[in-house]
RNA sequence: GAGGCUAUAGCUCAGUUGGUUAGAGCAUCAGAUUGUGGUUCUGAGGGUCGUGGGUUCGAGACCCAUUAGCCUCCCCA
């Protein structure tokens, strides 16, 4: 017999680590409400068509694949194109539906915009929703990067104004602050400017290759950048002027004006700074003194989704290594590949598996999180279970979570096993209680005990 | 898709230039202790040394292949 594995990539949550995690998850999900965000859920699979095309060419490769039930079935004159469409899979990146009809889901926003699409007539848009559910990418695991994990998403389709953008921004803030994680910075930056440095450069075609290059920015310096750019046909007017543009520096202001001098030619980067301008105004309108996280532009920001057309957003700590534990944006276009056109939407997403790294290595995790304070009657036997099994169902209906060892073991183990669990009282249904129809408490903690009447009992276990 | 590191008990890891019967800590089980857990003491069980081949009188160790995991680049949350 092998010895049981997990695929790699995949992880399974002990007791202790799902508690933690639903912490994250409730702490977003509160938030999520607060802002008046609605839940969805869509399916683990969707039907491939509906994702490929929608991540870049990267994006493409690392979709999971479903492979068809009932191949093996397909009836004699199907069985020719089969094995021609199978030997294709093997043989390259390639996907059929003859072989692969369903994927599983590579994000959240491409089936919220299937969902906005199907159901456009049952909604009252601007719709808001948010979304906490695992996703899967055929990728390389590494530190930080799973092949299954959670994104808990929130975003707004049917509405271009920018207060979305400052309200998505402030749940960044307000979500980072309650989690305490210090040192966060949340950089925004828009596509139009980004356009409008390639319009400054003469060529807008190649705005990707410019973006892909400065995202690099921090990484590779600016001499690394300038190679890139080089190797990606920017010619040396244009790699001087995205130097300039690089070069800017100061508060967001002072960044926003410097950039206007520089776009003066450019009214896509123009409208992009207005933007950048407004949401940063509307966000000051609305946030709270008290939150930490850093708002600040940053040019270097590209995000690599390809459907992003406004502001886009990217969330780091300097706390930790790691990449990125959040991004969004504004995709004007969104349902448009769907088929619903004029429909703009703006969202962001967390990254709540790293947000669990990043708390677990710096400790920020709240220390109740690990301690339940359940209870746990000792099961001393004949009358005595019967004495607990009602103290029990008391105890139970009072909403203290409570269990009663299930056999009459030695008294020892039964301990040893409290202990184990982790649990915060013991109580002592013997013979001398049930006599005296009475109960002894232990404190796991301190290790006092002392008998109580049963009404006392549960008042005292109550309230802890 | 490219590169690096690792693989020995349930877990974390020792194991000397290749040498007799492969060890430790933790965990598990039993006992000291049948109404008092955590600490302590005593004892026990538990291994095809990832898999396949090669070198050798002899391989956990050296060589080749293979598989898996971790990490880096690319890209991303």
């Amino acid at each position: 017999m092998s010895k049981p594995s997990i695929p790699q990539g995949t992880r399974d949550f002990s007791p202790e680590e799902v508690r933690k995690r639903q912490y994250i998850f409730n702490t977003l999900r509160n938030i999520f409400e607060t802002y008046s965000y609605q839940p969805l859920e869509t399916p683990a699979m969707e039907n491939l068509l509906t994702l490929t095309g929608k991540y870049g060419e990267e994006g493409d490769r690392l979709i999971f694949k479903i492979l068809n039930n009932g191949l093996h079935e397909k009836k004699e004159e199907d069985k020719g194109r089969l094995n021609e469409e199978w030997g294709k899979v093997l043989s390259k990146a390639y996907s059929s539906p003859v072989v692969t009809e369903r994927a599983l889901r590579y994000d959240l926003t491409i089936p919220f915009a299937r969902y906005v699409v199907m159901h456009q007539n049952e909604l009252a848009f601007p719709f808001r929703r948010y979304q906490m559910q695992p996703v899967w990418r055929a990728d390389r695991p590494q530190k930080g990067r799973y092949r299954e994990f959670w994104q808990c998403d929130a975003d707004v389709v049917g509405s271009t104004s920018l207060i979305n953008e400052a309200e998505l921004l402030c749940i960044y803030q307000s979500a980072f602050h309650q989690l305490g994680i210090p040192n966060v910075s949340v950089k925004i930056n828009s596509r139009k400017l980004l356009a409008g440095i390639a319009e400054l450069c003469g060529t807008p075609e190649l705005m990707m290759d410019i973006t892909i290059a400065l995202d690099k920015l921090d990484k590779i310096g600016w001499d690394g950048v300038a190679k890139e750019l080089q190797q990606r046909g920017i010619n040396d007017a244009g790699i001087t002027q995205i130097q300039k543009v690089t070069d800017v520096n100061g508060n967001n202001e002072e960044k926003l004006m410097a950039l206007e001098a520089i776009m003066d030619s450019s009214a896509t980067g123009l409208q992009g700074i207005a933007e950048l301008r407004q949401t940063l105004a509307y966000r000051s309108e609305l946030a709270e003194e008290q939150w930490e996280a850093k708002v600040e532009v940053d040019i270097s920001l590209a995000r690599g989704l390809n459907y992003y057309t406004g502001v886009i957003v990217e969330v780091t700590t300097g706390a930790v290594q790691m990449g990125s534990i959040g991004g969004g944006g504004r995709y004007d276009d969104l349902t448009g590949l769907f088929g619903l056109k004029n429909l703009s939407g703006v969202g962001v997403s967390f990254g709540i598996d790293r947000i669990y790294d990043v708390m677990e290595e710096l400790q920020i995790f709240p220390e109740h999180l690990a301690t339940g304070a359940s209870v746990m009657l000792v099961n001393f036997g004949g009358a005595n279970e019967q004495y607990a099994l009602h103290l029990l169902k008391a105890l139970r209906s009072e909403g203290v979570a409570a269990e009663l060892y299930p056999d009459a073991a030695k008294f020892d183990k039964q301990m040893k096993y409290a202990n184990k669990r982790g649990v915060a009282y013991v109580l002592l249904p013997g013979d001398e209680e049930r006599e005296k129809n009475m109960i002894s408490v232990k404190n796991f903690t301190t290790g006092k005990q002392e008998m109580l009447a049963l009404p006392e009992c549960i008042n005292m276990l109550k309230t802890v």
